[in-house]
DNA sequence: GGTTAGCAGATTGGATCCAATATTCAAATG
DNA sequence: CATTTGAATATTGGATCCAATCTGCTAACC
């Protein structure tokens, strides 16, 4: 079988991962307003795809609406970056707890692999595979609990700090952390060893929460 | 200062607020398609407006989309409903937690009115009041913990189960009991006892929890 | 007879045009 | 000189029209 070809079936979904693409690069930075003109015209398709893209970025929180006014790239405070990695340390381990003990073997050789190709993108220094790669190792674990809305709201919560995710994996020093982490968190799932995996989880979360806050203050 | 004359701003927001109601009142079911025309014919207003309404309750997951098949009435299995209360248990202990050593003599004031509110509706056997209210009260002592992020999960939790609320609050033992919870509620922020706020909490969310299963079950 | 091709009808997706609102800036007024 | 009023411009909100896709049915074919 080859690759499939993806065409969007239709165009708002391509200005969606377009939108998030710019959000995540940066290009579309935090306080700015969102022409939906010039999106529109970027992506050479008219206003209305666009306007349906920006609701659903909306309820994400990706972007904050005041009628007549627009759209304006949401911007993410300590407070609010605080208090995301709270809901995220209560989330997850509900996750943990429930996905462990039903962790089957090739899950758990997913996970490995996803570990593998995290190393893998770091090495060719490819931060954008380097964070999706990443996201995949956890959210294999988390999703494995087989608690849809549970992932739904974790991926919401993941979704909110990504603007700052890349720089993390900026740092080598967190680069080489980061793989022995993910490590570590293998051996706890192949244990079956729920505790251990949470301890790991937090204190790879702890760390990042450290080094994304130093970032969000530096530019202030 | 007279009452302020609000206009919807935009028909968007009109068209969101009447098919939320048109939700929790069950004159659009879980599981009916949504057609797009019938709404807007319904209120006067082109697509355009229907379309973004739809997209944010996409969002929060009370519709459900595939492309040019249109949005349908998202229908709550009692998996769903399982993991929804789940969640509500983990998230609104931390609410509980962080909210009652904050409280102030005026938010409490403000709590108690909300249970009462909830009573003189209930008198009236104004359903809708009723769930309204009640809203209000847990959602003043959510609030209270000053996570604005908390708040809104919180809230898309609880909306997720707003169209099987009323079936609670239809059962007049249940009323009686809802009163009773309440008032064990405020002495327990009066005394700011976390532990006992928690507590009654729960009984309270499982006495729900029940009714709805059975209300899920029974029409199947 | 069961399966598939193809043709209406219905419904959604998108583009264009017009209306309503907000913003900006200059001029008039105290 | 500060304030405010008003017009011009930019931007968003909504309506209408056309295109693309799906659905259900009929008929041809093996």
């Amino acid at each position: 079988m080859t690759e499939a070809f993806v065409r969007p079936p239709t165009a708002q979904e391509a200005v969606l991962t377009e939108i998030r693409r710019l959000l995540v690069t940066g290009e579309l930075a935090p306080g700015t307003p969102v022409r939906q003109e010039a999106v529109a015209e970027r992506l050479g398709v008219s206003r209305v795809p666009v306007r349906e893209a920006l609701k659903v970025l909306e309820g994400e929180g990706h972007v904050v609406y005041a009628a007549h006014r627009g759209y304006v790239v949401a911007e993410l405070s300590v407070d609010d970056l605080t208090e995301v990695y709270r809901l995220r340390e209560l989330l997850e381990a509900e996750a943990i707890r429930v996905a462990v003990p039903r962790l089957d073997a090739a899950t758990i050789e997913s996970i490995g692999a996803a570990s593998r190709a995290v190393e893998a993108a770091g090495r060719r220094g490819d931060l954008a595979e380097m964070t999706a790669y990443n996201r995949d190792f956890h959210f294999l674990l988390f999703d494995a609990a087989g608690m849809p809305r549970l992932s739904r709201t974790l991926r919401q919560l993941w979704d909110a700090t990504d603007v700052y995710r890349a720089v993390y994996f900026a740092g080598s020093g967190n680069r080489t952390r980061v793989q022995h982490d993910h490590a570590e968190m293998v051996d706890a799932l192949r244990a079956r060893d729920v505790r251990a995996a949470i301890a790991v989880q937090k204190r790879h979360r702890d760390a990042s929460v450290e080094a994304v806050t130093a970032a969000i203050t530096a530019d202030d």
